[in-house]
DNA sequence: TACCGATTGCACAGATTGACCAGCACTTTC
DNA sequence: GAAAGTGCTGGTCAATCTGTGCAATCGGTA
């Protein structure tokens, strides 16, 4: 499924929880809270992120914050004859499309959109659905975050083999 | 809908963008490539984080790899008389779930998650499943990922109010 | 005109980084 | 059993960056 995947330790869950709980505070501080060499922990950060197992450490914006305080779920069914790289490349056009999905099921893509609003929302599903290839689009919303993404618990499950 | 929103002009939008790009890359760095002075891009950056714009600089771990390679969308159906926070307590408890909303629609909770392999995407339903205030859950599996997740568009089209 | 917030340019001490190196313990290979 | 390879440790070094404070400047506003 994954080009290769790496096998996490202990070591490195914590590292990364510890990351994660405190992003700014340095390979230094990170040593010495986890009781290892500087180089150790230089190491494995370097290991992560070579092997794609991290893919950054950018800001995560939160877009609610930035006045698009709507999120959905959109799942879109499409013509067959329009492949999937062409819708992608209309929705990767609209900003507030945040992520899409093929998937299983009843849809053939599943996207994440947000809007400033509700009417705001129905703008951007007029923009998704105005592409030819989109034949309808089914919207969901979100109305409240029960858990917030996360990766922390993951990574220590997957640490425990 | 949110606390309060923050109006990003054009320079929050191209610091985030810089950043996004090369996380590692540090405030006099940044303050370089923007061409303003070091305290500005260190304000910005002090606005953004505490008005909660900018979540954090965690690191981005890709679930696919380390080994959890399935993606899904998980839609539930609770009983009425438990409520959303018990639900949410159990799902919390389960690592292999990445997030989870509240949603309108035939549905009641949408929730995001990863699992090894399709065989084991069956154990983490049957442990979600497994909790009496969940009455069914509607699996979709994601099978290519069309836009990774992303937020600099939008970022963008923020700023250009 | 006077005020205010934002930005600039500058300086300082202290801390961190990247790059090294030798030593040690452990595992694999011959 | 010996040799080679790997990963971790603890240390050094110069170069760089950070956090902080300050005075001056700028643009918009009361």
């Amino acid at each position: 499924m994954a080009e290769q995947s790496v096998q996490l330790d202990e070591l490195d869950a914590r590292l990364v929880e510890l990351l994660a709980a405190e992003p700014r505070i340095g390979v230094l501080e990170l040593s010495r809270r986890l009781a290892v060499a500087r180089g150790t922990v230089q190491a494995r950060l370097d290991k992560l992120t070579a092997r794609g197992a991290i893919k950054g450490f950018g800001p995560e914006v939160v877009p609610a914050m930035i006045g698009f305080g709507v999120m959905s779920f959109v799942t879109l069914e499409i013509s067959q004859r329009y492949g999937h790289d062409a819708v992608a490349g209309h929705l990767a056009e609209i900003p507030e499309v945040l992520e899409a999905h093929t998937i299983t099921g009843s849809g053939d893509i599943l996207c994440r959109i947000v809007a400033r609003s509700n009417a705001d929302l129905q703008r951007v599903i007029d923009q998704i659905v105005g592409y030819e290839g989109i034949r309808r689009a089914h919207t969901i919303i979100a109305l409240a975050e029960l858990i917030p993404y996360r990766t922390v618990p993951l990574t220590k499950a997957a640490s425990r083999i």
